[in-house]
DNA sequence: GTGTGTGCAAATACTTTGCACTACA
DNA sequence: TGTAGTGCAAAGTATTTGCACACAC
């Protein structure tokens, strides 16, 4: 692990230990997963990378510490289609995703512009936003389309 | 039924007939179902209709002849959070969705400019894309926000 | 008639929960 | 040391599937 993910968990840590949580050995083993996922790993995987720091670490407990790091706002949770739940810890800032089909990896990515107009409709409907959801299946492109050279950054737009 | 369902349902069975797809007692009665549906049922929901229809159709019927509506995109299944799948017949434009949070009803919405915009950020990412989920998951507003008499409907926008 | 569709019950996949024990603060 | 957390096994929820029988074409 990184010295920059140590600090991560660490402050992590803190935070919850602030809110009166108990930092016990699997939810420090979680965090620590946690922090070093850069991908978007469901329960399984993340019971099966928890063990690997601590063997005692049970499914249940995975699912428990996750649901609670949710309501902490520590971890978000995505259930894309068809495929059980992915987490990501909440550190970054909002974004959506693009999931490829074919290899099931996720791209992360953010539009200024989307977010503004998803207020703007919840707004005409008389409607307050709370969250939102936007996921986009693709598959990759042929040779013609998308052209990484002919891309022009939007601004206020990233790639995760 | 009204006579405008009836049609419909006339409809869509002809066409399954011409792909092949024998109409069984169970599945005219979903079909029937489904046409009459103005909302988003889910699978226990459409198989409750059903029985009043036939009282002989199960539950894993249904679940059959809804996966097979679906492949044949006369339904389109909507996995909304947390919640068991919704279903709605294919035959209306391509829409999304604003999900109420406290009552769970589903309002439809079109944007043009989403739409545009979501096949850019693909593009944009080397990706092609193969279709989208997006959801908007809202509250009433309060009594500033959204004013319905201030609301300017955007060119190639619907409200469902 | 014949092959597809059906009901039923059991299986599946993911997730949650009851209970007795453990360990953090 | 007391209460919140844990592992385990069992339950729960949404959905799918194997099998013998039924029915649409």
């Amino acid at each position: 692990m990184s010295g920059d993910q140590a600090q991560k968990v660490a402050a992590l840590e803190r935070a919850l230990r602030d809110k009166g949580v108990r930092i016990t050995r699997q939810r420090a083993a979680l965090l620590s997963v946690l922090a070093a996922a850069g991908d978007h790993p469901d329960a399984t995987e993340l019971h099966r990378r928890a063990r690997e720091i601590d063997a005692s670490v049970s499914l249940s407990t995975v699912y428990r510490t996750l649901s609670l790091l949710e309501g902490q706002s520590v971890v978000q949770r995505h259930a894309f289609e068809g495929a059980p739940s992915r987490f990501e810890t909440a550190d970054a800032a909002h974004h959506d995703h693009i999931i490829d089909l074919e290899t099931g990896d996720v791209i992360e990515f953010y539009s200024e512009r989307i977010e503004r107009l998803q207020a703007e409709i919840a707004a005409e409907h008389g409607y307050e936003l709370v969250h939102h959801r936007m996921e986009l299946y693709c598959r990759k492109a042929g040779p013609r389309a998308g052209k990484r050279g002919r891309r022009r950054r939007s601004e206020g737009d990233f790639e995760g």
